[in-house]
DNA sequence: CTAAACTCGGATACTTATTATCTTAGTTCT
DNA sequence: AGAACTAAGATAATAAGTATCCGAGTTTAG
């Protein structure tokens, strides 16, 4: 089991843009966290594609985030890049072999995928608790006032 | 992110053999379940190399659990199988870039992989609490006396 | 009003991990 | 002692993730 990189990527890019003031292009975004701006770009394509962030075209444009960062959790975003279908997937194999159930003696849920989606509702739980603001607010709590107006100030250009 | 299929075949597996009398060999588990007999060989020789199952050798061989039921929880199964590295992995990104932290400041988890952290816990939390003998007794719970009997028969053969 | 420069968006190669298979080595019963 | 059955490791095919390029649209400046 692994999550994609650009899943890292694009929440700093989000805890970024809550603290920038304009708009910030894709190629700034790459520069500023050192990777692959190409790459970078499809995975900011999918937070705009699931309404998280607007992209502004044109030459002054950029991505913006389209609601509050306090509204927007790290489970919105990881589902907007990784995709809302969950990591365990039952295949139904109980209904296989020489013993496999009948399709109506299946109405529940199969034993073995119910503690599976329970594990994996508490992980989405976890991350629907927390906001791009909470972890804005600690990123500004250890960053110095001089550096942290110095990176706004790189970021508008 | 997509958790490998053996790991579904491997946790029903287990409750198989919680519920087997002896030692099962890995082509019946595959029968059993209707699936890819090589390929299942591969994920019961992880669980034999994490030492929750016992490989027997020789013409009665086959596998069984090493310790109760109770003893062996859903995560064991999981980390034996998909391995135990965490599905999030830093990359230390907030070291890049021109405003990028010096490694001396880098002493606390950056704060996205804490929150990440914290969600993966919450996972296998949920699956630590839950042992195969739990899956085998809801199992036992809505499965015919008769038919429990005729599998045990058909395992042991 | 025209044109140039800069932006995002989707379609296209490459790399890595997962899935599936085969062959080899070891053990037990006849 | 031999034969048959077992698991284990090493080896190909497939799918997903990673990285990249080129085209469509918009805004600003002349």
């Amino acid at each position: 089991m692994k999550l994609a990189a650009g899943v890292e990527w694009a929440i700093h890019c989000c805890v970024v843009l809550s603290r920038a003031d304009g708009p910030v292009p894709a190629q700034r975004l790459a520069e500023f966290h050192g990777v692959s701006p190409t790459y970078l770009a499809k995975s900011l394509q999918a937070l705009s594609r699931a309404g998280l962030v607007a992209a502004l075209e044109g030459r002054v444009g950029g991505y913006v985030l389209s609601r509050p960062a306090a509204e927007i959790s790290v489970l919105d975003v990881v589902l907007a890049v990784d995709g809302p279908e969950p990591a365990f997937r039952c295949t139904e194999i109980r209904q296989n072999g020489p013993f496999g159930a009948k399709p109506e003696e299946c109405q529940e849920m199969c034993s073995v995928a119910r503690v599976m989606a329970n594990a994996e509702n508490a992980w989405r739980g976890a991350l629907a608790e927390v906001s791009i603001a909470d972890i804005g607010a600690y990123v500004a709590g250890i960053t110095p006032a001089a550096q942290a107006e110095a990176v706004r100030a790189w970021l508008a250009n």
